[in-house]
DNA sequence: GAATTCATGTAACTTGTTACATGATTTA
DNA sequence: TAAATCATGTAACAAGTTACATGAATTC
């Protein structure tokens, strides 16, 4: 239950509509927890539903109303408890398709191969140059809560340099397979 | 429905029970696709289902008959399609409930931070070391299956270089933290 | 005039986790 | 003698994805 009590750290800074919460989302914790806008409205609901948030409208003109959310004090405290609980193994859950196809590689053209992993490293070049644009939107954040900066900044490093090893190594890769259709093509001619 | 299609890859190579498959996972697959026992065999029946695969009885003295799966042409067809249909994004999908704590890491305190990361140093190097372990594995297995071995190997380097990079984040968040704390002392006290 | 943003959701479906149930054989 | 390995699953629940539904305001 995670994304829940995500939800509810974020709603400790201050009140904010489903809405809010996937901008938030969307720019920062997408990085290593990335939320859908209907599990968030359902998990808002969930929340509610065990009092650990409540809601009031603002009625807007021209838009639906909003619900605003708000953290009660039982959510703080269930906040808090899960907090301090760090999970027995520290290492992320990954699922990684692109992983899977290139395991099965063998059954793969060189060429199909090569088209790929160049497509990984342009998309993951991409990835780490929007990080100079995060970097910004956390600079903002953080002129109203400095005492975020350092932690917000130790998980976009690692984020980079996740991306930076990735990046390296589609290279590396990329010029294995080539070395290695290079010393293949004279032995196929003979 | 990529569990299935990672299942029915595996049978391309040989007929397999459910727990074969697991095994296979968890030295190999299980850094970007883990698997759990009651997800395979809920996956097998579904695949049969649809003509995917088929499986035979072999009858076992004092341990429960095997259901040995093998990949039907149907299946071996509908594995091709998906192997060479790539995603749109080739980024993996993260879940790390570790970052999200370090993300509020301001309502954690600078001992229980430090002890953390201390954690997940430790733990990431231990998954380092373990990567021999694998390496050799693979080199079993591709003594019968040469052809693999390339592809094996990159996928085993990535894993490496990405944990490798984790462990140089860990050594210098935790260094950061200190260097905020030596920092921060000397003015508590005046 | 088309696309994006703002703002709400629901419903159906797929995937992943956890707990339960059974039980002989082998290894430490 | 305790734990791990071999071997099968089911059932309940939690979490994640995709498609559908609505519609004004704003920006390009």
């Amino acid at each position: 239950m995670s994304l829940a009590h995500t939800i509810l750290g974020l709603l400790t800074y201050e009140p904010k509509t489903g809405y809010d919460l996937k901008s938030f989302f969307d720019n920062s914790i997408n990085f290593f927890w990335p939320a859908s806008l209907s599990q968030i409205y359902r998990d808002l609901a969930a929340l509610e539903d065990k009092g650990y948030v409540s809601h009031h409208i603002e009625p807007q003109e021209g838009r639906p109303d909003k619900k605003v959310y708000s953290i009660t004090e039982d959510g703080r405290q269930v906040f808090q408890k899960w907090l301090h609980r760090f999970p027995a193994t520290l290492s992320p859950t990954i699922r990684d398709q692109f992983a899977v196809r290139i395991f099965f590689g063998s059954q793969l053209s060189d060429d199909e191969l090569r088209f790929q992993l160049t497509r990984f490293l342009k998309e993951t070049l991409n990835e780490l140059n929007s990080t100079a644009y995060v970097t910004g939107v956390v600079e903002k954040y953080c002129l109203f809560r400095p005492e975020d900066k350092l932690y917000w900044d130790i998980l976009i490093k690692r984020h980079r340099m996740m991306l930076e090893a990735m990046v390296r190594w589609a290279e590396e890769s990329i010029k294995e397979i080539n070395a290695r259709c290079s010393n293949s093509t004279p032995d196929d001619i003979l």
